[in-house]
DNA sequence: TGCGCCTCAATTGCATGCAGTTTGAGGGCG
DNA sequence: CGCCCTCAAACTGCATGCAATTGAGGCGCA
C-alpha cells in the first residue's frame, strides 16, 4: 500500500488540488505571511487557470481554517488570533495523542524506517531555512497520522497542524528546532517500545512544549490591529482615549 | 442578535451556505440516505441558482466528509465505512471530552437554561419522528461545543458529529433516545456542579453508548426523488421558484 | 438466449462575461 | 494643512456556454 494520502472527499479536481497544496505549502512556510491577501485573478494567473477555480480552491482552503473570506473581499491568508492558536494546541494534543495510542507497538520494519528517514531529513535541514524546518517538523506529524490508516483522523491533524503552523509565523520567534527532533525520536523510540502511556505523555509533552514556546505572549505583530497595539500609549495620555487615527498606515 | 454560529472561514457566500445549511439538516434527517446522488444541476434549480453555486456547496460538504465528489461522476452523500464509523467516533469522544473540559463550572445561568430548554425541546420530540430526534439530539453537542466560544472547537465537534449521525443511519437500527436524553441531562447537572472529571467519564460513556449501539446490519435505503425530497428544505430564504421539473433522478 | 460493443443523453470540468461591491487615490473645500 | 467627497479601477458574485467524460440502454452477433 502505498501511503497515499489521497483524500478522497477533499480535492475534487485535480487542478484545485493542485492550487490548494501549493497555497498551503506557501503558507506553512511563511512565503505567505498571514493578512497576505490572494486574489482570484492573480492566483488564476498563476496556475493558469480561471477564476473560478482558483475561487474553489479559495473555498477548500477556507474550510480547512488556513483562508478568510469575507463577502467582496479580497481573501487572504488567515489571521489567528492568539486564544484561537491556543486552542488550536489543545484540539491538536489531543487529537495526537490518539495517533500514537493507535500506532504504539504497531509500526512495521517499514514505517519505522520511514519515520526514521524523515526525521534524518530534519536533522539535515537544521542548518537551512527555519520554514524548511518548521514544514518539515509538521509532516512528521503528518506522516505518523497517516500510519493510523484513518482518513478522518489524517484529515483533522493535518488541518490543525497547518494552522498550528500559521500561528507558529505569527506569535513564534525564531524557532531552535533541535530539542524538536530529540522529541521525535524520542517518540519513534516509545512507539517501537510499544508503551503507549510513556507515548502519549511524550506527545503532550511535546506539542505542549511547542506551544508554550510560541504563545508565550500576545506578540505585538504585525497584522495585529494598530488601536491594540497603541492602547497603552493611549493609556498614559491625560486621559483622553484617541479619538480617531489619521489615515491608518496599512501595514503591508 | 440570534447566537448564529456564523463560522467566519466556512460559507464563503450566503447562497452557498444556505444551500450547505439545507443539505446538512437533509442528510442527518436522512432525508437523503448515505449514496443518494446530487446533481449540480438539480440542486441549482431546487435552490434556484445556477450550477456554479451548487458545486461549490458541494465542494465545501466534500470538505467536510459529509458528500463524496469523484471526478466526472455525481455527487453522493457520503458512505461511510464501519471503520470510519469507528474512527468518527473516537475522535468525537475525544473532541467532546475536550469541551466538558473546558465548560465544567463555567456556565452562566443563561447557557444553563439554554440547555435544559433545549433537552426539553428533545423530551418533548421522543413521540415524532427519529430524524428529529437523532437532530436534535446532535444539535445539543453542537450547542455545548458553541459555549466553549472556540471556532475552532465547534468546527470540529460539528463535523464529527454530523459525520457520526451519518453512520448511524447506515448502522443503527430504530434509535431508542430516552437513556440519550437522561445522559444528557446527567452531564448538564455534572457540568453545572463543575465536576470536570465527571463530566467528562460521563461524556465518554455517552459517547460510547452511542457509538455501541451502532454496531447492527447495515439498513438499506430506498431513495426517493431527490427534488420530492428537498422541497420542504428549499423553503428557507427568498429562494427563486423554480416550477420546472426536470428529469426524474434515479437514486440507486 | 446471452454477451459485448456502440452510441447518445446526462452530467461534470472549466472559461468567460456581466453586474454589483469595495477600494483607494485625487481634487475640492473648510 | 487636513478632511471629506467623488469616481474609476479592481475585485468578487454569479450565470451561462462549450468541450470532455461517463455509463446505461440498445443493437448486433454468436
Amino acid at each position: 500500500m502505498a501511503p497515499r494520502p489521497a483524500s478522497k472527499t477533499a480535492e475534487p479536481s485535480d487542478k484545485v488540488g493542485l492550487i490548494c497544496r501549493a497555497l498551503r505549502r506557501a503558507i506553512i512556510e511563511q512565503a505567505l505571511a498571514p493578512g497576505a491577501k490572494l486574489p482570484e485573478d492573480s492566483l488564476g494567473e498563476r496556475f493558469g487557470v480561471s477564476r473560478t477555480i482558483a475561487r474553489h480552491a479559495l473555498g477548500q482552503l477556507a474550510a480547512e481554517g488556513l483562508v478568510e473570506l469575507r463577502r467582496n473581499r479580497i481573501a487572504v491568508v488567515a489571521t489567528p488570533s492568539w486564544q484561537e492558536a491556543r486552542d488550536a494546541f489543545d484540539i491538536r494534543i489531543e487529537l495526537e495523542r490518539l495517533v500514537v495510542r493507535q500506532l504504539a507497538g504497531k509500526l512495521t520494519k517499514a514505517q519505522i524506517a520511514e519515520l526514521n528517514t524523515h526525521v534524518d531529513a530534519e536533522d539535515r535541514a537544521r542548518d537551512g531555512s527555519d520554514a524548511v524546518s518548521i514544514r518539515l517538523a509538521t509532516e512528521f506529524h503528518i506522516l505518523l497520522a497517516n500510519m493510523t490508516n484513518s482518513p478522518i483522523l489524517v484529515r483533522y491533524v493535518s488541518e490543525v497542524a497547518y494552522r498550528c503552523c500559521l500561528t507558529l509565523s505569527l506569535y513564534s520567534r525564531p524557532h531552535s528546532s533541535e530539542c524538536a527532533i530529540n522529541e521525535h525520536r524520542a517518540i519513534i523510540a516509545a512507539l517501537v517500545k510499544g508503551d503507549e502511556a510513556k507515548v502519549m505523555s511524550l506527545m503532550h509533552s511535546h506539542l505542549d512544549s511547542v506551544a508554550s514556546r510560541a504563545l508565550v505572549a500576545p506578540a505585538p505583530q504585525r497584522g495585529r490591529d494598530l488601536l491594540d497595539i497603541l492602547a497603552p500609549y493611549a493609556e498614559e495620555g491625560e486621559g483622553e482615549r484617541v479619538v480617531k487615527m489619521p489615515k491608518v498606515v496599512r501595514v503591508r
